[in-house]
DNA sequence: TGATTGACAGCGT
DNA sequence: CACGCTGCCAATC
């Protein structure tokens, strides 16, 4: 192996590090991965998703704490059933990313 | 190598 | 408040 990890790959690691009831936006990882702005990578690299059981992709919400994509089980549904055993917040069909984003500085 | 895709984000209408 | 368009970036075909 000559590549460093790949973004994807630390986009990975990153969201495997979410902290139960908190969650976090494509914006956030792409920045944390190291470049703010690739949010759409990220979203290409979670449908891409090798290691679906690593890396809790239905902590990766949108900007605005909607949910998008996610196309295993009811989909959104499942998603946002999810996020709730985990302990997140949600306020009418959307993550309160007042409460519940994810902060790495914590 | 080039073109296309995709689970976004921000702004405008 | 809901919908649409543009811009950005990395991976894949």
């Amino acid at each position: 192996m000559h590549q460093e990890k790949t973004f994807k790959e630390k986009v990975y690691e990153i969201a495997s590090q979410i902290p139960q009831g908190k969650v976090a936006t494509y914006g956030q990882l792409a920045k944390l991965a190291g470049s703010p702005g690739a949010a759409r990578a990220v979203g290409m690299c979670m449908k891409t998703n090798p290691n679906p059981h690593i890396v809790p992709c239905y902590k990766v919400v949108a900007s605005d704490g909607s949910l998008t994509g996610y196309s295993a089980g009811e989909g959104i549904k499942t998603k946002m059933e999810k996020l709730l055993k985990d302990g997140v917040k949600f306020y009418n069909d959307k993550v309160d990313m007042q409460q519940s984003q994810w902060n790495p500085a914590l």
